[in-house]
DNA sequence: CTGAAAGCGCTTACAG
DNA sequence: CTGAAAGCGCTTACAG
């Protein structure tokens, strides 16, 4: 094994027969003899013969291969799971024998460009889209260029094709839910900008179960903020400088909930006593974060599975608008979220009174 | 624009002009007149004409395509900077439009089956292999292909092809120096099993600082464990159960850091002050630990810009042991790397003893 | 059961 | 400056 691959030519002439009878016996066609199927197959081994895969998919008409765009990010600690996604979706795909093609944009202009690009130069025979705003316009695109895709997340209206979701609303109402259990009746929000579906999702599950417990809907409780740790910690400060600051937050992401904890570790206060903390995503790192996040966690590895399987039957003709899964995120309890105590709560008005 | 892509005999027929001149003038052949140039980009354009890559590929001879191998993890928490890596790696690519195939493997065997099968069918012109093991297969394999490729991290013997790779040797003989100056005399280090060459070069540093400043080489302060949070802890349980326990530990990842953290806060101590801890990556979110840890930080996305600028320069024939880049890593203090004190290491042997 | 023919959609010498 | 020819390495009807 070495050097230049060697051609289904080069494999023909040296067992002495023509180059689509071996083309044919390599790809179990019935009517070659089962004796030279297997002296064709020998040789192909002991040759390592490979078949050019842009002469093959020429030939064929297709990629064999599925695009993922990578979402483009502003903190460098917000895509821990894309590792694991993409293990996923290769998981599906090898099954296929599918290769996974990788692009990142810089822009929104950009991807949509990108898009075009590798759609119309054949380069890929589907695509995963994640992370979809209210009214994505990359979802339009795919449908105008007739391209196979599949959403991971959804848009407002979520018909007509295929996506993988976590259901945000249900995930937000178990959180609320369970703080009030646990006796917080001033809890708060931090979330994303709303141009995201998810970070509206969640939005309305946190004011359903705000309502639906009959608490108070304090527009103040509700803070929007950069989708980053950074941004998380900014949104508490400004809950915890309100007049009657809340004693409880859920939080769109782990990674916003690791800034919001710091904003009340730094005031003095801790995270799981005077102010309980949820987060969302489950990520394997808030074991060790200060104290370890409670959150609501969802399973990355199946998704990319799912979300391969899915296109890949799409591609196969599959109806699209068939293919549409919502799981549910479970709650995971570690040590951020406590009980109510009035204690704390006159600890935290306290704080803000006079200092 | 929509529907079936349209071809380069469509797009000449439209213009009355013969494919190949069409093809010409938009590959910018100098032997085209200007005006039909333009007359053909502009209908190119309004088409939304896209060559076929695997018709252009197969013509070429080339694949215009560099395949990722994803490391394989144990643990989900792993590999938080894959996404980084990649974003880097596309940045480079993209200035050519070469493509970014990602590919991921269960095992080492199906990984040198792999790297050969993506090569011998021409998807890739080149391979970025990461994470080697101190004499990898694969570097020979790609030797043996005589596919280009680049090696993120290097090798026992490292001569003759290229890699990029952070100095793991300096970074833990900057940690021991820096611990040795806030008067610790009993550092241990938590090490990933010696197969991969980081693990060793990383141990190569420990050591080198330990005898320069003239310390104990006390054989039981190396753990060598599972790459991993849990690793570390179940190493830095072995190390707090000895009869004199480091006051001080170097770990050779974040991940591996953060459960040494969890084994020291378990027995009631803290990191940074009874007992200090050093990691390794930089992770961002390092920042959230409990408490912030103090690490060897190294650049990842711009890893990936040069892994792909390197590979690129190889694929255009320059030599590839030109092409050998160490970098260094930088001491980022947090709050896990204190002054030694005797009242903090009477705590720890009190505890050990007492209890 | 195997061979001879045609085609996938490009690119690149070679003519004129 | 543009056209007619050949080829990249496969696959798939179509003959025999």
């Amino acid at each position: 094994m070495s050097d230049k691959p060697i051609s289904l030519k080069v494999l023909a002439a040296h067992l002495d027969l023509t180059v689509p009878t071996v083309s044919r016996a390599l790809n179990n066609y019935a009517d070659i003899s089962p004796a030279t199927r297997e002296r064709v197959k020998r040789a192909a081994d002991e040759l390592g013969y490979r078949a050019n895969q842009n002469a093959r998919r020429l030939s064929l008409g297709t990629s064999e291969t599925i695009g993922y765009l990578m979402p483009r990010f502003r903190s460098s600690i917000a895509q821990p799971f894309v590792a694991q996604l993409l293990q996923g979706l290769g998981e599906a795909l090898s099954k296929r024998n599918w290769d996974l093609l990788v692009t990142h944009a810089e822009s929104s202009k950009d991807e949509m460009a990108q898009i075009e690009r590798i759609v119309r130069s054949g380069r890929v025979g589907g695509l995963v889209i994640s992370r979809p705003l209210k009214n994505d316009p990359r979802i339009r695109l795919m449908q105008d260029l007739k391209c196979p895709f599949v959403v991971h997340g959804r848009t407002g209206a979520s018909e007509g094709y295929a996506w993988y979701d976590v259901d945000g609303e249900d995930a937000f109402i178990t959180a609320v839910n369970h703080l009030v259990g646990l006796a917080h009746s001033r809890i708060a929000f931090i979330g994303a900008p709303l141009q995201y579906q998810f970070a509206q999702d969640r939005l309305n599950g946190y004011q359903i179960a705000i309502n639906a417990n009959g608490l108070d809907v304090d527009p103040d409780l509700t803070q929007i903020a950069d989708f980053s740790d950074d941004g998380g910690e900014i949104a508490m400060n400004m809950l915890l400088d309100l007049p009657q600051p809340p004693t409880a937050v859920v939080c769109v992401s782990d990674t916003m909930a690791f800034g919001a904890m710091a904003a009340i570790r730094s005031r003095g206060l801790r995270p799981g006593v005077e102010v309980s903390v949820i987060g969302y995503d489950g990520l394997k790192f808030g074991i060790h974060s200060n104290p370890p996040l409670t959150t609501m966690a969802q399973p990355q590895a199946h998704a990319g599975r799912r979300l391969g399987d899915m296109l890949l039957a799409i591609i196969d003709g599959d109806d699209p608008a068939k293919h549409q899964e919502l799981q549910r995120a479970q709650l995971l309890r570690r040590k951020t979220d406590g009980p109510f105590n009035a204690a704390a709560q006159t600890t935290v008005s306290f704080r803000e009174e006079y200092t």
